[in-house]
DNA sequence: AGCGTGCTTTACCTTAACGTAAATGTAACG
DNA sequence: CGTTACATTTACGTTAAGGTAAAGCACGCT
């Protein structure tokens, strides 16, 4: 009735490959984002013909990605994190980089948690005030 | 309506009213900032002529704009925040609106703080690792 | 052969909070 | 009067993370 998904016979969920709509599906994400994860370098899908394949790794990456983006870091900030993650460039002085790459990483990280603990004080300190405020405002309306 | 300002026809340097740049210097902001904050209506300067001039109004306004801003919340909100408390900034409905606003900002960022440790951990552990892996490097190289 | 559907690329659109540049104005100092 | 030092308006530029539209392949089915 409504259009079949064509039945791959031959590459039966292996799981080794996944299409963009699967990836979609698997992850909650829209085709385009897959696209401009790729464009950006943050997933490296092989290609059938034109289509692209998701493999393994790139489920593995994008599991991170959308990890970081919860925690509102940028997609540049992702992708070299992932670089980190990736230690396949397996000589010292590239270890080395990244460590330090993660290292000014931490501490941004660190202070991003500082700030936003100042905030938290001063946002409940107002939210003091104004409480106090409204108690008095209903002991007057009685 | 909160209080009409002397005329001022000599250049007194009051503290009633302030020069953009003195309110750049007083609050560490540009210019431009003031001007987009004029555009979107968060301040309201008189004009001597062509200059702008910031009331004490208006530095009250930017402290409560700042302060908002470091609480994460867009210009938008601040300035339906801000219009509230002009219409009727002591009425209890009101208050307790802008109460419920910033609880849940507070949430927010409380959500985001949680999230925020968790990545700091995670990221500590792979450069765990990746330390681990450089020292066994630094062993091999000697 | 035709149809429907999914995938592809290319390319312009969006929002927030300003930055930056250009052209012009004006006030004070010397 | 000229220069300097700010001030003003207008208007286009920027960044991030995609959205959205257009138009063309590539199939599998009938």
């Amino acid at each position: 009735m409504w259009g079949r998904q064509p039945v791959q016979d031959e590459c039966v969920m292996t799981t080794e490959t996944m299409t963009i709509r699967q990836m979609c599906d698997a992850f909650g994400v829209t085709a385009r984002t897959l696209r401009f994860y790729e464009a950006k370098e943050l997933l490296f899908p092989q290609r059938h013909g034109t289509r692209r394949l998701f493999t393994r790794q790139d489920r593995a990456r994008l599991t991170l990605v959308l990890r970081g983006k919860r925690f509102g870091f940028s997609l540049e900030d992702i992708r070299q994190l992932l670089d980190m993650y990736d230690r396949d460039g397996s000589n010292a002085a590239q270890l080395t980089r990244t460590f330090q790459l993660a290292e000014a990483r931490l501490h941004q990280m660190e202070a991003q948690r500082t700030e936003l603990d100042v905030a938290i004080a001063e946002l409940k300190s107002e939210m003091d005030k104004t409480a106090t405020l409204l108690a008095g405002f209903r002991r007057a309306a009685e």
